[in-house]
DNA sequence: GTATCTTTGTGATCTGCATCACATTTTAAT
DNA sequence: ATTAAAATGTGATGCAGATCACAAAGATAC
């Protein structure tokens, strides 16, 4: 096997718990740690196969997505720095869920031995994979209640803003989701989201080129994504 | 103030990460921790208050439930051995959503700080939290998809199998909640839990009085989770 | 006991969104 | 460029489940 360099501990993307290891610890998850780049489309894990790694996003978009009984579903969009498969990994090694790139992705495989032992060995890196566990709880409940609650338009405009400002921070951006996909994602047909979109168009909120997206009137959109 | 005994250390219903507590924490932990008696009904921590403690679940049936854009919502039901409040405690501290006792319960409230320190000391006990997290994590992703995808039948069937299955252990039982909640936990209205359960009594899959419910055909039951 | 309030059951409407149907545009393949 | 295949837009129809309306049954207070 080629000499490994230390390769996590020069990484410039670490993850906030990553920064809490000891020069030590970091050139052990080197040797046990595989870069992958998978691009829009790849499948990263899948729903249903067997999973023994501890995946950390260092750069892209990924999709965690379920397939539910009737139809797919898209349960989160995960942007870098973040951990995924811990849930899996951990507990019954069956994936619940896939994983899928939806713009070039980056990704490191942890093994999970590894991950453990840090979690065991140091408490600091412990705490922070707790916190970021805690945030995702609080962040899926929220949305699991939305998603039930609002009607349509609210979460397609719930939507538009999470892409706006959580993900690309800025009012112009290409949809990284076909229509179809963008239904799974907030529980609509793919005929209903054109729909919705094309009134938003008519309404001046937003403009629409394929998936090419600006939006206009922020304030009027997170009106409607309250009020419905 | 009064001398304590080593109340968690003679605890008989210690939780898995307390069980790998050293006796020194465990008399640690018996120092900073209160416990508390709740009746059905009250509250144990509410939504938009400041949280400060983790909160241990000894005995008894808890609701945690959230005030969503249009109604009330069941978000899941916790049974004992559990911690709640870690993702508002360790977060923001403003509580996302309530908790409210469903049966007589016991519950102890652990402060922050002790609780963070056995994380980062105690790398079996990180562990054992970090694995409680993440068992919740893969249940809220299903319950979530199965709330949003199955039709009011089946989340209904599905419901009734919880009870029994997960929290009864057993065919016969009394529903915690009244009709108007049981809509909060299944997304439904008031009216149609009444309906449905009524036609599960004409089909004879149930026998209802009041609520008193014992399940006739599991069986059966089941294909309705399963097939709406 | 009676009176008041809360919970529950059940029928009759109303409505948001899925589904169906088909036209049009975009992308990919040769 | 030409053809095939996939993605998208938009109208028409149907249905699950919400909402409304009211009656009946428990609970709680006096």
């Amino acid at each position: 096997m080629e000499m490994k360099f230390d390769i996590c501990g020069s990484c410039e993307v670490k993850s906030p718990a990553a920064r809490r290891l000891k020069t030590t610890e970091l050139a052990q998850l080197g040797q046990n740690c595989a870069k992958a780049l998978f691009q829009k489309g790849d499948v990263i894990f899948k729903q249903g196969a067997l999973s023994s790694n501890i995946i950390y996003i260092k750069e892209g978009l990924v999709k965690l997505h379920m397939n539910g009984p009737t139809h797919e579903q898209i349960i989160k969009i995960s942007k870098p720095p973040c951990y995924l498969g811990m849930p899996t990994t951990f507990g019954d090694k069956i994936n619940q869920y896939s994983a899928t790139a939806i713009e070039e992705t980056t990704a490191c495989f942890i093994s999970i031995e590894t991950f453990r032992e840090f979690i065991h060995m140091n408490g600091d890196f412990a705490y922070e994979i707790t916190l970021e566990l805690c945030r995702n709880e609080v962040n899926t409940f929220s949305r699991c209640v939305n998603r039930t609650q609002k009607n349509l338009h609210g979460r397609i405009a719930d939507a538009l803003l999470f892409f706006s400002d959580s993900i690309y921070a800025g009012p112009e951006f290409t949809l990284p989701l076909s229509r179809s996909e963008f239904g799974d994602f907030v529980d609509a047909s793919r005929e209903n989201v054109s729909r919705i979109l094309s009134a938003f168009h008519a309404d001046g909120l937003i403009e629409i080129k394929g998936k090419r997206i600006r939006i206009l009137d922020a304030g009027l959109l997170g009106a409607v994504s309250r009020n419905g």
